[in-house]
DNA sequence: GTAGGGTTAG
């Protein structure tokens, strides 16, 4: 929010003394985003003796929301009880979102029940925040009541229901939420929009993302209606479409805002972004150049967005640009170590990323499942198996934090790395969730490495199953038996391909150098200087092996039979 | 002059 310099114009209520006249000045602060100004103009209307009235608390509620001080919400809290309007639905309304908002869904959901009248605003405060925790369940049952006790869903409803399904992250779930939502005749406003936009794109369908946004009156477009589909493009991989909004955008007239900044960042670290840039410029360049504009227009001092500058620079290999920045900051926040211990992991500073991880929480900072991530992404990259362990185990027992199905997916690839294939098959068949691929497929590149035919075909077998189309996992056994000279497995390999219909492009890799994009494709070694290049990339493989750096470092040149299925 | 809503960093 822009904040107004109205601090002088509102000392000038002090002297007032009419409920009205304090209503008005507390409403002004907050809403001009003065929050804790508009918390300490109640405290003096207090101790002027004047009492607040059913119109003060939801003004105060809002205060509280941006402030986000539960101690604060209580306070507000005990004052309504001991006023007369204490059963106001607005302000009842008003309590259960401030409780929601302050993460303190369980004592928005007691409020929530005890209300003896509820409209259409509190059955939605009360559904915001079981959609934002992800709780599907209750939101639908939520909304099974609300409809019982003689209450239409509306527009804010829908957006509530949209939140709850996208971490569902399916597109079935939210189509059907979207012609539920023309079926019961909601308004399609330009917020509700701007939701579908978002949940299409998350869910995996630009296109229909962008059959909604082009549904939005050009002139009814807001900001973050643009955002939203720059956003898209970013979880889309599609750094070009991201530009390319952007570029629409601002011929539309509209200023880039901290959402811009943070999405386009984000689609700048993309793989595509990250190898081939953008016609003549790069996606370095583009973030060099997006931190110049967010100097000249303000927006560096926001943390949000430094941190998203931390990630792409070390994302794009800049780990000094990363660091300058991490250090500049003046208060971090977990984020920010979040990102830099991230950063450290992938440029393989894995020494710095546990000693920042240390540093991190010597400072009181708690880390999260996301920063337990990328300390063991740390650890398995360095290979540090034994640290790994440690990791693994003070986020279970000293952060109560339930490991998700990539941090199994670390723990696979530190174990894989040491050869250690038998413990790692033993630690899938043991864990509490469903291995994904992405595990089977961690295993299964460490029976590449370390030529372990047996537990190889294991665990193809439960990759086929999974994903019976991805062309990766039959290339990956077929590439073991041919390490091993098993070229009857390699025919079978190819058999099983051509029954399931399986198909894959030839694996390429693509490097941008001085403005120029260099394609490298399995088999071709057709590049100009491929001579040179490929001496280089043998006599680096020798050095690692000599350095008997992790064997998965190795870099991957078999040019033979091996590789005729290698993605 | 009151409550519930959209995009957004690891």
């Amino acid at each position: 929010m822009v904040k107004h310099p109205v601090t002088p114009l509102l000392n000038q209520f002090l002297n007032f003394s009419t409920i009205g006249q304090w209503n008005f000045s507390i409403r002004e602060a907050v809403n001009h985003g003065y929050a804790h100004k508009a918390l300490t103009l109640f405290r003096q209307m207090k101790q002027n003796g004047v009492e607040p009235n059913n119109w003060t608390f939801p003004f105060l509620a809002k205060a509280c929301t941006k402030v986000s001080n539960f101690k604060c919400s209580q306070i507000i809290h005990s004052h309504v009880m001991k006023s007369p309007f204490w059963s106001d639905v607005f302000v009842q309304t008003a309590m259960v979102d401030m409780y929601v908002k302050c993460n303190q869904l369980d004592d928005a959901y007691n409020l929530f029940v005890r209300m003896s009248m509820r409209d259409v605003a509190s059955w939605n405060a009360i559904l915001h925040g079981f959609a934002q925790s992800g709780f599907l369940d209750r939101v639908s049952c939520l909304l099974h009541d609300m409809r019982f006790s003689g209450i239409q869903p509306d527009s804010v409803t829908v957006m509530g229901l949209t939140r709850a399904v996208l971490h569902t992250k399916s597109l079935k779930l939210v189509k059907s939420l979207h012609s539920f939502a023309i079926q019961i005749g909601i308004d399609v406003d330009v917020l509700v929009a701007n939701t579908w936009i978002a949940a299409y794109a998350k869910c995996g369908d630009f296109g229909l993302a962008e059959v909604v946004f082009n549904e939005i009156d050009i002139v009814t477009r807001t900001v973050v209606s643009w955002n939203s589909m720059i956003a898209g493009c970013a979880n889309f991989v599609n750094f070009f479409g991201a530009v390319n909004y952007y570029k629409c955008m601002l011929h539309e007239g509209f200023r880039p805002d901290l959402s811009t900044i943070v999405s386009l960042l984000s689609s700048c670290v993309q793989p595509e972004a990250l190898f081939q840039g953008c016609g003549q410029i790069g996606a370095l360049e583009l973030g060099k150049w997006i931190d110049n504009y967010s100097i000249s227009n303000g927006l560096k001092d926001n943390l949000i967005i430094c941190n998203a500058f931390i990630d792409m620079y070390a994302k794009c290999g800049c780990l000094n640009d990363a660091r300058e920045l991490f250090y500049a900051i003046p208060v971090r926040s977990l984020v920010s170590w979040t990102t830099m211990i991230a950063g450290c992991a992938l440029n393989g500073e894995f020494t710095e990323a546990l000693n920042l991880f240390s540093q991190m929480v010597e400072l009181g900072l708690k880390p999260n499942h996301v920063t337990f991530l990328a300390a063991l992404q740390a650890c398995s990259h360095g290979g540090l198996l034994e640290k790994g362990w440690e990791y693994f185990g003070m986020m279970t027992r000293k952060y109560n934090i339930c490991p998700g199905v990539d941090h199994y997916s670390c723990m696979v690839d530190l174990l894989g790395r040491r050869g250690k294939l038998k413990e790692a098959l033993e630690f899938i068949h043991l864990m509490p969730i469903k291995p994904d691929p992405g595990i089977w497929g961690a295993l299964l590149g460490a029976c590449k490495v370390h030529r372990n035919v047996k537990i190889g075909e294991y665990v193809s077998h439960r990759l086929f199953e999974l994903e019976p189309q991805v062309a990766a996992p039959y290339a990956e056994m077929a590439n073991i038996y041919a390490s091993k000279g098993r070229w009857d497995g390699v025919a079978a390999i190819r058999t099983m391909m051509k029954s399931n219909k399986v198909r894959k492009s030839p694996g390429q890799s693509l490097v941008q150098v001085k403005g120029k994009t260099h394609i490298f494709t399995v088999e071709h070694r057709d590049h100009p200087e491929g001579m040179l290049i490929y001496m280089m990339l043998d006599s680096l493989n020798l050095h690692l092996k000599k350095a008997r750096l992790p064997l998965s470092y190795e870099v991957d040149m078999n040019c033979s039979e091996a590789t005729l299925f290698s993605s």
